[in-house]
DNA sequence: CCGCAATAGGGGGAAATCCCCTAATTTTCG
DNA sequence: CGAAAATTAGGGGATTTCCCCCTATTGCGG
């Protein structure tokens, strides 16, 4: 657990630890083979099904898992998540045949560091293993054509204003125009404006079809920290150094007050929002949050339940719980549910949330 | 895994093998001790953390887990999944502090038998481990309550008829009332008049409403194989023998006999059906499916890809392929992507389509 | 065979939605 | 500060939706 994990089989001069799992001997003996030319390395075991896998990581503890996950006796994305959450430091290459982009996007959404495509070359397989053991992300080329398009218009989406998303919000909540104007103490009238602005820039021609769009394009729903004002960074990758931080807090002032302050401390940050357990789990769902600030009172319902239920559907994300009236039992059970600080809402200035969103970064 | 799993520590007379998981000393000392009073049970083990859980699995293999889920290095909802596809004729009870309905329900459809409360007493929990291996499912009385209202209304929501089925489908897509006409090959006024009373039975004002309540309440979504002529046999659980089933295919005519094919063999069935990929994993995410019998072609798209998909959300789901055209490449990669059948159109009657849900019981 | 429910179609009216326009005010940013 | 963008508000009109009313036709079960 402690001390070198990044670079540590250069440092420490001893080599990196692998271990195989692939239910097919032959693809293993290849694959062992090939990894052999490769110094700094060392295939400590092999595991053919899925029952077997644990254990050996257990006694084993590998720097590195290459993995098929098409074993028997096996679930890939519930095994994934489970074995970065027990080891959170070592590094994951899938290996497998499908190309499938969705397939791949979730493997990737469950933290594996990267996935390597069977009819590709071996030489491309060392590779993969060697940028992934350097920390950064691997995907054979193939795919990556496809997975751009994934990514593309989350960067290249149309961008709308903090007015035009709030009204989206409550349109996703099933709101006429008019309940929408009273909510928001607007005239009917500019709710339409907006809407017919909306729907222009989504390319839709009703309240049903944008609605629809904002579930599909989850994405569009982020308020960009900056409004990307400086160059978007040219080389490196769109969506890599996006950080999502989710907001739930039921008072919409203080939401748009948090909003400021996250955009100003982060500005690459994408902001989701919900006043409520539903549209929080319901952004929980389409964007796995890297941060949710999670307000303790949320009008009926109240944020123990709120962070508990984000942690079972994308336990990778940190969940910190904001508070008026700090509380003793809130605080334990707060902690216990799977937040990792209490706040206390006074507490809360720009320096605190810095230090807040520097703690992702670990 | 072969032979006697029902029942058999008391026909075979040797003991049951059970695990203890939890990350407090004292709590498995209390629980070791309270167990020891049972006779046919041993305890096997205690694993205190989540990495020691999967080798402790492996090493003894035993017939029962119990289990905190709130360890550490855990991802609670991965790890079940994880543990079901590897030990599929193993129990296990979640013993926890939590009382959230929906945190349960999630547990239960990750495949828990049974979950158990700290506060309540030992001998609910001597209880519950004696149920949970008899075969049942164990949930503690307390959460009883919360829980039926979650699979009241699954039974008693309003039951919608075939046309305004195919209506709001259509409605989730967000189409309007005239490309809805043209795809149903109906007058548009035909179709208001279908929305009306769709509107009236679900309470709702608007279309978007109406998508709403459908997305919050799936299970409306449902064709029930009868029309429930028969009473709905009174004492037993109202959900437990349900068994839900999607179809999807591109072709209407298609789906639709094959839907009345379904309710023929399989009465208590609650049929999904789906036209494409999309929608088909909407109502995979709402409620998976026991089985999903999916058509290889699907327009532009491809069955295959459709299974890989659906088993990558919910595994335990079973996937049978259908086609028009049997193809021996299909064939294989269909089955290799996760389906447990291949079967031709034509040989598709009433008594294999029996053979299938039967196959469903194992 | 009769009844009942589902289906299909239509008239008409009140309301909501959508879309074009202008214009005042505020916010934001260079 | 000044320009640009966003926000708010309204007029007016075309269209759609929603909700009553009504009438056939079809299919299925007692």
């Amino acid at each position: 657990m402690g001390g070198c994990t990044e670079g540590w089989y250069n440092r420490c001069m001893k080599k990196t630890r692998l271990l195989l799992a692939d239910d097919h001997a032959v693809v293993r003996a290849g694959i062992r083979n090939a990894l052999n030319e490769l110094a700094n390395l060392e295939v400590v075991g092999e595991v053919e099904d899925g029952p077997g896998l644990f254990p050996a990581l257990e006694k084993l503890r590998p720097d590195c898992l290459l993995i098929d996950v098409a074993m028997p006796s096996f679930d890939p994305l519930a095994a994934i998540r489970q074995i970065r959450a027990g080891y959170p430091d070592m590094k994951v290459l899938v290996i497998s045949a499908y190309d499938d982009d969705v397939y791949v996007q979730g493997l990737l959404g469950a933290g594996v560091h990267g996935y390597h495509l069977k009819d590709q070359p071996l030489s491309d397989l060392k590779l993969a293993v060697q940028r992934v053991l350097a920390g950064e992300k691997w995907v054979s080329s193939r795919l990556v054509s496809k997975l751009v398009s994934f990514s593309e218009p989350a960067a290249a989406g149309p961008t709308l204003t903090t007015r035009q998303l709030d009204i989206l919000r409550l349109l996703q909540q099933g709101m006429d125009n008019q309940t929408i104007a009273r909510r928001m103490g607007l005239s009917v009238k500019t709710v339409e404006n907006h809407l017919t602005r909306l729907y222009r820039q989504l390319g839709v021609q009703s309240r049903l079809e944008a609605v629809n769009y904002a579930n599909q394009h989850p994405h569009i729903l982020a308020i960009p920290g900056q409004t990307a004002a400086q160059k978007p960074a040219p080389p490196e990758l769109p969506v890599a150094r996006q950080v999502s931080i989710l907001l739930v807090d039921d008072n919409v002032r203080y939401r748009r007050q948090l909003r400021r302050m996250v955009g100003k401390v982060c500005p690459q940050a994408m902001i989701y929002e919900a006043e409520n357990i539903d549209s929080a789990m319901h952004a929980v769902q389409h964007v796995p949050p890297k941060l949710a600030l999670v307000d303790v009172v949320l009008g009926e319902e109240d944020g123990i339940r709120c962070t508990r239920r984000i942690k079972a559907v994308s336990p990778a994300s940190r969940v910190v719980l904001i508070s008026a009236y700090p509380d003793r039992e809130f605080h334990r059970s707060g902690l216990e549910a799977g937040a990792v600080a209490f706040l206390d809402k006074k507490d809360l200035d720009a320096a605190v949330l810095r230090q807040v969103i520097d703690d992702l970064a670990i």
